[in-house]
DNA sequence: CGGGATCCGCATCGATACTG
DNA sequence: CAGTATCGATGCGGATCCCG
């Protein structure tokens, strides 16, 4: 994730390939590991930090607040506090990031039908190559 | 891009979480930095090593040829390599690379699309928190 | 021209400990 | 419960050299 050394690199990769194309920076949010799996689990119902952390399952908080710290940056997401006893807090998704969760539905999909595919193209390409050569 | 690291990581990382879900393992695919660049631009014609090269620009040798490995072993573009005096070689598009390239489309629209607000709404989340505090 | 092999720095991420 | 701060290992990715 970019958002999260701003300062260091921001300058530098912007210009690198082509900064003017916006695909390039959506993509990179979107193949953040986890972005989109929070995306798609706050989707349809609001969800608190543990419970998200509970379900993805993998990601150490430190990820987990850092990636939400930057849906939430990019308006995709957002936060409520609410002042309870010990403290809640509340993650769901905005009409922005609502639009991205469908965009990136037809991606989903796509996984779903093809994964197959893809990993048998994998298997026959590794047979043809080295066997591992124990 | 996890392919190239398979035999360290592929076991631990397959079950951390959801192990099941085909949208996480496209996803990081698809979040490869360079891997759908390369997939949208071998999509209408044939590229050569090189001619990928200067048109990402900012990517390295390395990585190329690793994404592009890696792209070809998924299935999803095709190496043909012609014996001519120095060696050519042409990176082309599969038919199922051209439906996972189908499925971006909603997303690279979205990109177009949404940048600037996503831009915007960084700006104003960076505002109202620390002005960089120099 | 199209890569493979190697070296290596530096960002990334996980684990741990602490706070409000 | 919902995080922040620090530390430490690792592996990604760039640079360089070389080969077919």
């Amino acid at each position: 994730m970019k958002a999260a050394t701003v300062k260091t690199i921001t300058a530098r990769a912007a210009n690198a390939y082509s900064a003017d194309c916006p695909t390039r920076q959506i993509l990179d949010r979107v193949g953040d590991k986890w972005a989109v799996l929070i995306l798609l689990l706050v989707r349809h119902e609001p969800m608190r930090f543990n419970a998200l952390r509970r379900t993805i399952e993998g990601i150490s908080q430190k990820m987990l607040s850092q990636v939400l710290k930057s849906l939430e940056r990019d308006g995709l997401i957002k936060r409520r506090a609410i002042a309870t006893v010990p403290v809640t807090v509340e993650y769901s998704i905005t009409p922005l990031g609502a639009t991205l969760a469908n965009a990136v539905d037809p991606l989903r999909d796509w996984a779903e039908q093809n994964l197959k595919e893809v990993l048998s193209a994998q298997r026959r390409y590794d047979a043809q190559r080295k066997p591992i050569a124990a």
